[in-house]
DNA sequence: CTTGATTCCGAAAGCGCTTTCGGAATAGCG
DNA sequence: CGCTATTCCGAAAGCGCTTTCGGAATCAAG
């Protein structure tokens, strides 16, 4: 079985390879005659262009990488399977090709981007979870590749990005909490290099003051993005001398913490102690109890991007592709009325 | 900033492309001062090989495949996150890419495979959850294109793969559930077209058989991969005439349906009723009850097969690649003695 | 000083494709 | 029927790299 190239249709054919190359590619100057005939050899042949020749050739890198963060299991968050689904689709919907990248420091991480610009290995890169000023983002700049942020950084006019208002996603969990009659709200962020962190408590304080509660440095605690750690810091906060009557956590795998934390120490998630997280992970239903959430509407967002990224790769200005969604609140069993 | 190619280091150094080439690929035809001199050129001036044009001059092309089941949100399981991010590590250790597809329809995925093989574009494939007869195995065993398996087919004798042994797994889970004093085992599959699904159901029947229980098809449903299929399945179990005092699932996920449809009859799952799962999803954790589950080792399984595959790329052979790993019992709170 | 063996580098072909250019064959027109 | 305009295809260069081959220069040996 000889490899099908596009010598061997051409010597089939009788033809020579840049007339059964443009019959392919739709070039007008070939007659209708000959183009149905070397696509039927194509097709009877089963033929099908080498990809390295032809970028090689075009100049045009057929595809795209996602950067999955550093230092931390993210593939096995859910954030990063569904979005790796979505521009799954969008890209193949093209034909295109995700690669997924990975490092596993935060230097290399850099150094990834540095590499992948100059190799030219990828015309397009996603990149999730930014810092709070993030050098990646200056690198893909600086070489000029397109790419899209999953998230913002502190200074986000310049390039394109999909996020969810978390800010307002928290200002809106704290007036909640607070309409529920609660007074002291405590709050488990994220390390405030991350943008998201920074804005998540950001949000959080404009919901304290904007209900008339006071805002304490002594309600917040700082803590990885696992489940463990948002247990332990969900126990030194109910162990303090103000212990909250309701948590507020960044992420949902910490409010999934936070619940175990709760129940260990004999109270009772949702009527003692209200807990509400953030993200909406389809797991959250089978928490005990179920957890209460700020939703991302992710659902679609990796296929959003795949577009939008596909568009800017096309010419289209990045700054024109800056899409921020809004989180709601998914009632479910972890949060209610503080105890009298 | 010009592009810097062979040519412009050649240039720059008053040598031919060749001659570059050469040196940065340690020919031993090249004098130690030239290749001094050409490294730290290429060091200064930040070079790297355009991989599109190297892989077309040798033709070996260094990434792998990763092909994502269809029909299945498998994306946002844990396995597949896990799986991505040990073969993500393995691979780029050598720098190899990782590529990942996913087809949308059962259909789509042999042509995928096909096309895959054909055009060369990748050097390895890895696949997941494997049909009884899977054709996706033959088409890349006729194409020759290196291959490892995660899970097996029915004939599984020559090729390589990664597998837990689930049957024994389930047997285990059986006879533990009997030592415990339960009479009525229930057991939830999945679609018997997967292997896996097969296996699983194999390994309860023998457990049963084993223990001196009878194996009834009463109390076997299929159900899908999901909590929500799990659930319902679970729930016309429970309302049959002889109601199982335990039930097995075929994974996690189902086994948290379960535990929901207990809890939503008013039993107690644990107490009332016994459920053990399939799979050690770090999730289970935090059910509720907390999840009894047969946990596979999959730590580093991704790491495992990537390294495997990389193997046989290398000229292994694929029968010396197969691997059977055992799982294990992990206690939560979701088992226990049935009511008397 | 000649010969043969080394050492080192340049020349050139080739990987499989795209794309520009030019030219033969055909068509259109007066 | 002669001339220009079209239609269609072949020739050839080039994308950036690898690799074989041959030959000039250096070396050791006779």
């Amino acid at each position: 079985m000889a490899k099908v190239s596009l010598k061997f249709l051409a010597q089939e054919l009788g033809l020579t390879q840049s007339t059964v190359s443009r019959a392919l590619n739709n070039y007008s100057d070939i007659s209708e005659a000959t183009r149905q005939r070397v696509k039927q050899a194509a097709e009877k042949h089963n033929y099908n262009a080498n990809h390295l020749a032809r970028r090689l050739a075009t100049g045009l890198v057929e595809s795209v990488a996602y950067l999955m963060p550093a230092n931390t299991h993210a593939i096995s968050e859910p954030f990063v399977s569904q979005l790796l689904e979505g521009l799954g689709q969008s890209l193949s919907a093209r034909g295109w090709d995700l690669l997924v990248m990975q490092a596993t420091s935060a230097d290399e991480e850099s150094d990834m981007i540095a590499k992948l610009s100059i190799s030219g290995k990828v015309s397009g890169v996603v990149l999730s979870r930014p810092y709070k000023q993030d050098s990646r983002i200056e690198l893909l700049q600086k070489y000029k590749v397109p790419f899209i942020v999953h998230g913002r950084t502190l200074d986000h006019e310049n390039y394109a990005w999909y996020d969810v208002d978390s800010e307002s996603a928290f200002a809106d969990a704290v007036a909640h909490l607070a309409s529920l009659g609660h007074q002291r709200i405590g709050f488990i962020g994220a390390p405030t290099y991350y943008q998201f962190a920074q804005m998540r408590l950001d949000g959080y304080r404009m919901g304290m003051m904007a209900n008339g509660l006071s805002y304490d440095e002594q309600t917040i605690e700082v803590a990885e993005l696992s489940d463990e750690a948002g247990e332990r810091a969900a126990t030194t906060m109910l162990k303090s001398a103000q212990a909250p009557t309701a948590i507020l956590c960044a992420t949902d795998n910490q409010a999934i913490g936070a619940l175990a934390a709760i129940r260990s120490m004999g109270l009772v998630p949702g009527s003692d102690v209200s807990v509400i997280g953030y993200d909406g992970i389809a797991f959250g239903k089978h928490t005990n109890p179920p957890l209460t959430t700020m939703a991302q509407p992710l659902a679609h967002s990796g296929r959003q991007m795949g577009d939008m990224l596909l568009a800017i790769i096309d010419g289209g200005n990045p700054v024109d592709y800056q899409e921020l969604r809004q989180a709601k609140l998914l009632r479910r069993m972890s949060d209610g009325p503080p105890r009298p």
